[in-house]
DNA sequence: CGGACATATAAACACCTACTTATATATTCA
DNA sequence: TGAATATATAAGTAGGTGTTTATATGTCCG
């Protein structure tokens, strides 16, 4: 039986839908509100008006935020009555940011 | 003894500054063109004309997104003689873009 | 030197994005 | 039901970004 590439194969070089969404996924990622509030999101939930105050930013601007990174799967949201409780969507965004932190602790 | 927070502690809370710098580095990898330019950097070094080939991509633009990456110490420059040769500056890219594709397989 | 080659920079333009203000939806509770 | 609360969405706008076209810089070689 042969080795078969699939698509969790990490040496193959990825589709251009794939190439796509990684960039999207970055540029989510590239922007320091919303860096900021995924890192808030580390270890614990917090609802919209929470991270509001955290941040010092609108509500609006929050829910904004939120929606990107929701339609990239980098944060799911918990609703509870009124309140919409959101935390990271899986293991991969923190490490993801604390490897981009470890480049810029390095290169500084 | 006690142990002290350096820069470099993956715990403690970045300042302003770091975060904004993390969102920077991100941006930078948060564009189709120059995330797929940075993955043909992976592994092996290319001048900027073999890149401008590669992606299929004219020879000023691909110089402009080399210059961002430059800056933000994502890619490093080898002059031999009218030739740039440019490789990944440390191993943090790759990894940091192997993270993020994982995340980008994970999700769909 | 002078022409050819490799890359870098500049200006301009169309497109995108992050925020604000205003309003809508949805849930709780008196 | 109706007021209050929590969040989501919409429209508008100022500022930013990626590309092209044109040009400049720097290097090799006859």
């Amino acid at each position: 039986m042969s080795a078969v590439a699939t698509n969790l194969d990490p040496q193959r070089t990825p589709s251009l839908d794939e190439f796509f969404l990684l960039a999207q996924t970055f540029q989510a990622l590239g922007d320091p509100s919303r860096v900021k509030l995924i890192w808030s999101l580390c270890h614990r939930e917090l609802c919209v008006g929470d991270i509001a105050d955290e941040l010092a930013m609108s509500q609006p601007a929050v829910s904004h935020h939120l929606r990107t990174l929701r339609q990239l799967q980098l944060v799911k949201v918990r609703r509870d009555g009124r309140t919409s409780y959101y935390s990271l969507d899986d293991k991969h965004i923190e490490r993801l940011l604390r490897e981009g932190m470890k480049h810029v602790l390095d290169a500084e």
